[in-house]
DNA sequence: AATGAATGAGTGTTCATTCAT
DNA sequence: AATGAATGAACACTCATTCAT
């Protein structure tokens, strides 16, 4: 499996610092290859084109994360917990690598409308991991029950990752971890009084 | 003033088309004039170069829309009615055009760095329109008033624009204005049970 | 005639200022028009087109030049005196107006062939100039009578057309006119040794 | 060194055809791929852009010439014979080659200033090649020593360069070795009596 | 497995010229 | 005579991908 040789992760890796420098327009194949210490041609042993760098960046990246918070959050009995623990861990990753997050939610949004789909592939597991907290949390009487899920979904991924993009926009000049208890605040209380 | 003439809009009503039917990447000037029904140099009498017709295009469609929407809520004198408002025109606006919907979410987003921030110079009017609303609420009573209000306003903004493109992405194959009340009441409320 | 109406002479002092100014490729017909006060259309009620321009501004400035020396040459009796007047009068004219010097001896160069070889046919009157002085000279015993004499006119304006340029090539920065002693003395007696 | 890769010389030498053939203005890159026998983009490992190739012909054909010129004429002794010898093989050069001919006297001259200015840098050389002649005449007595040494120079490289422009423009319709004897004649002597 | 020289398709922009007013 | 908005042809250069070694 080519996954799991070195110079796979060799050249994501290079991919991912040459596109956070130099823009998702100016990171040619021949620069992440020179970045990675091998041949033009030796990226395409490993990858079918261009296109299939960043599709295997983002699912290298981000669907490790998602299978890993998978795993996490069961650790959590409560559905508020595991949701903040979604929403700590997903700052974590972005807020410990900067060229990560500039590639996520910049630069490769960039890419064409094909990429875009596939990348959104990864990111329905994502979703699933949402929609079994959302599920726990109604279960357990935590959550009401009559509000629409998969816009409940929409609202807690589009917060998230407007918060984290605003937040990169601004060149990461204050803490994104100090915001985990705000965004986790509103997004189960929304900002209405309670009645 | 150029923006004024009709060749201005209607090249920009032909942007809107050409690149919403070929992608971004495939929306050639040539073709765009070719829609407008004007020569190629044309084009260039009213803008100043490629990139500068999609800044104003956004400008022409978005900043006009937050114009609108600024002065259309003074209209509600309820904080809550008022975000309603915005939920509904804004849904509305996209809903009514398609190919308008599919620049906005997806296309414009495929630009370059320098594009997309000019475009949020754009939305930063907005923004401030959600701030406004925010504060009445908060005045009124109507909002509790211990919350981040720049998470709030990355919430409500994240989540519409989650919503939208979600929609755009499943081909607008459900109604979008159908799902306002229910991200007004998310917004307002979490989906957390009241205590 | 076009050539005697006003606009005529202001298109063409317009056009060694902006061709001066901003070089050959950079000397728009729009820039031109602006310069001389005029519309664009309003050039081609004067001129066929561009090189049309190009073509009246040499006519005019070095074909009067050209009819000027001829006339007065006639003042000076011997043959050395007419061959110094011309070189004389040929520095001054350019020495007197930098902007025609540049446009004259760079500029006016990087024009197509076709213009160039018309160019060529305002300069063959310069040559019948040097010609005729050849001639006097030859005899009235001033001049030897053993040597090409095509070869001696293309001596006589190449020395002179490349003093001019190193001249202007080095940004006019020393005195053209203190050179016409020095031209015409080498023109006449070579730098070898008298025998 | 890309300079001695064959293809180098071989790009070069499509130039000069194409550029002769079709004139500087017609002889778009493609052009000259297609008459080298390579793709467009090779062109561009070898030369940086248009105006490189264009720079780098000049100086690899009369750069070269210069070099070869130099050491040549430490074979004669006596300065009158070096200055034949320079007219002879300058005159030889371009009689061998028309193609050549016609892109260092007509086409190259129609570019920018920038890449004039380039040119004479590679003439300097043939400058300094023809100091250290009028130099060594005057020691040797060859050559009178009052006269401006800028000057000469100038005198000689006006006269060759004109002369050969003439035999260009009149499309070689005459020999131009047999001019040799009577321009050096004409630069030695001049066209006076010598009293 | 690895290399890197070679390929060649694809496009935004300028500006001389026209012509309806 | 004069205007100036509109025209549209023309081209250098980049870079993802291939393939002989």
């Amino acid at each position: 499996m080519k996954r799991n040789k070195p110079k796979f992760k060799q050249i994501i890796d290079a991919a991912v610092i040459i596109i956070a420098e130099n823009g998702y327009h100016n990171a040619q194949v021949s620069k992440i290859a020179k970045q990675a210490g091998v041949a033009d041609g030796t990226i395409y042993l490993y990858f079918k084109n261009k296109e299939d760098i960043l599709i295997s960046l983002f699912q290298e990246k981000m669907g490790q994360f998602i299978e890993k918070i998978e795993e996490d959050i069961t650790e959590k009995e409560k559905a508020v917990d595991k949701l903040y623990m979604v929403i700590e861990k997903h700052f974590k990753l972005l807020s410990d690598d900067h060229h990560l997050a500039a590639v996520t939610q910049l630069e490769l949004r960039q890419s064409n409308k094909e990429l875009r789909l596939k990348i959104n592939d990864v990111l329905k597991g994502y979703l699933r991991v949402l929609d079994s907290i959302l599920e726990t949390g109604i279960a357990g009487g935590e959550f009401r029950d009559n509000f629409d899920r998969r816009l409940a979904r929409q609202m807690i991924f589009g917060t998230i990752d407007e918060t984290v993009t605003t937040w990169v926009m601004n060149e990461h000049k204050y803490d994104l971890m100090a915001l985990v208890p705000g965004v986790h605040d509103l997004l189960i209380k929304g900002f209405g009084v309670s009645s």
